[in-house]
DNA sequence: CTGTGTGCAAACTCTTTGCATAAGT
DNA sequence: ACTTATGCAAAGAGTTTGCACACAG
């Protein structure tokens, strides 16, 4: 009995954008589309959403033929998130997570297998949060922390 | 006009607690009271609770004589999470942070001043969110990343 | 005494940066 | 052409680890 919505979001390179797609984010946005930045378009922009870190993404990136470079993947990645096309996740640890689905919504996170995954939204009640005076909220994150449950013990 | 409520915990070592006091934290989760581990609880657990990073803690650690190193204050806050008596909590950026209250809270996040404090409890909902069949929850981290707001402009 | 923790230094991981070359408009 | 981005390599921040000595029980 497999759970139908607890992934909504799908996760890994299960297919490829096409690089006009990739170019007509980076264009809505005002980003020259260089090589580097569209094939790593192609590869975050898929249907669903994703998480990842830069190194994931350099990883699947070895499929391109010239191979952007791991730092070109963090440059990207960071600019793709102040142009709004990715969101920066907090989590734990010492790795940056990015996301491709801006809106808000809120994160499980897995301790051990270090995977990130949407929490349905169904599940999540709406968060409403006033900032202090003379401040104002860039953004809330939600992350739950998951452990698998033992499984034997009957 | 000062705002009462807005940042509740006591940050900053204000004040030392006694070695006394630290020894029988430790002794209650059954941790060697090590000259160490004594005087980064005596740092720690202040009244109202503190949010930090390793550093933090080594910087202030500079009051005592022989002085913990570095890399003992690491594996210190390490073992004390462990242990239950800090909490990792899960920000932006690669560096880790601490605080002594475990128990169910949201944070503020300043994002240009690294500055990490409580949300008043009255501020936000109970967050009651089931885990995915087979997996347990091991904690709820809410980061309200916050700005300062542009002071001109009449 | 015996085992565990600490200090020190080095290693390690992740991320950023500087600079010459290459690519985009 | 002119500007901006990329590749490469090196540096930088934060954190962890290995090992000999020191300390707590």
């Amino acid at each position: 009995m497999a759970q139908p919505t607890i992934r909504p979001t799908g996760d890994g390179a299960q297919g490829i954008v096409s690089p006009a797609t990739a170019r007509a984010l980076l264009a809505a946005k005002g980003i020259r589309p260089t090589r580097p930045r569209v094939q790593i378009g192609q590869l975050l922009f898929q249907e669903g959403g994703r998480h990842f870190t830069a190194e994931q993404i350099y990883e699947e990136a070895a499929i391109f033929r010239p191979r952007p470079v791991l730092a070109t993947i963090y440059n990207t990645l960071r600019e793709f998130a102040q142009n709004g096309l990715l969101r920066e996740v907090a989590v734990y640890g010492n790795r940056i997570w990015f996301d491709t689905t801006v809106g808000p919504h809120f994160h499980y996170f897995m301790d051990g297998s270090d995977e990130l995954f949407d929490i349905p939204d169904n599940l999540v009640p709406q968060l409403q949060i006033q900032p202090p005076p003379g401040m104002r909220v860039v953004g809330v994150d939600v992350v739950v922390r998951l452990e698998p449950l033992p499984v034997d013990q009957g």
